[in-house]
DNA sequence: TATTGTTATACTCTATAACTATA
DNA sequence: TATAGTTATAGAGTATAACAATA
């Protein structure tokens, strides 16, 4: 059952014939020659919080897809594999909660990971609606990859921050995008 | 000439029809029922700024949704009318280089700003080749009043933080997404 | 030759409605 | 009735190659 997923097996197919097109550069060059040819205001939209987040994501976002070429992960399946590793037998809707994935998107996610054989789908004896992942050794050493990967360049990425600074700006993103429950 | 853009006359359309789904709900809910059902361990991805940085931006970018509804802006529209109103006559390439918005791509935006009205594409006499952006003043009236909104939302989002703490955010965020200028 | 704007196209991520099989 | 997973579909953002007009 579940009909062929095209876009899964083309972006397996494809990667066959990723080589090095660039190595690291996740640099926003606002230059257009030798000078800076024009002055730019940016006015108010520098002081927008959102703004500034989305550049920032921008630059983590092509850090990540290049610190992870050739894997074959992209940071929504990297961050499934690692909550399926840390929660074994978790199922896709409760995962898909956690990220904030929502459930038919979650399908076609699970969909490529069983297709690379890093994830298991097992039926949940309790319910038989549900199903259960489970990481299959290539998906642990996958995942290791890629987070010795990531690190690494996440390290470069902060360089300029100190220890201190970073763990500040850890626990104001983690106050911003904590789950705000109230009634 | 330039074909209709389907997808820019859509979304006008689609907009009329967009009553009050959903007024102001940004919230991540992990909770099932009363009680959290079960307790999910996130391991070493919490630890990946990547990771924090874009659960932060999800937040961030259905508050903008959510507070400019109505308005027909998305953040990408509405950081280019900003961009413009601050730069007039800026040309399409440049403003796109700015805001990291690759060539293609800019043209349907504009189109689309130009289809509502808002913006104003006009030859440059002195490059017959580029065309100089402005705002018309009903694209400056939307501009006002989106900046309105949206610093209310985030006022209300960054509630958490002292003015100390979101100046010191601020500042990481620019040093992460800073062009970094090498050779 | 190089650059501006453009078309065509593809991939990723997000979002909603409606179906099925179980509970 | 409600929930887990699924299908179909659409919108939004990002990315590359190739072209015409102009520099």
């Amino acid at each position: 059952m579940a009909k062929p997923p095209s876009k899964v097996r083309n972006r397996l197919r494809r990667e066959r014939a990723i080589s090095e097109q660039h190595t690291s550069k996740a640099q926003v060059s606002i230059r257009d020659g030798l000078q800076t040819k024009e002055t730019v205001s940016f006015g108010p939209l520098e002081d927008l919080f959102g703004y500034q987040l989305r550049r920032a994501w921008t630059v983590l976002r092509k850090d990540f897809t290049a610190s992870v070429e050739g894997l074959g992960l992209r940071h929504l399946s990297f961050s499934l594999l690692s909550l399926i590793s840390d929660n074994p037998g978790i199922n896709q809707g409760r995962a898909g909660k956690v990220l904030d994935i929502q459930r038919p998107n979650m399908v076609a996610l699970i969909t490529e990971l069983t297709d690379r054989g890093w994830v298991e789908r097992r039926k949940d004896p309790e319910d038989r609606r549900a199903l259960a992942l489970f990481l299959t050794d290539d998906g642990q050493r996958i995942l290791t990859e890629g987070f010795a990967r990531i690190e690494q360049h996440e390290s470069l990425l902060l360089a300029s921050l100190s220890e201190a600074e970073k763990a500040v700006l850890f626990d104001m993103l983690k106050r911003i995008s904590a789950p705000r429950i109230e009634s």
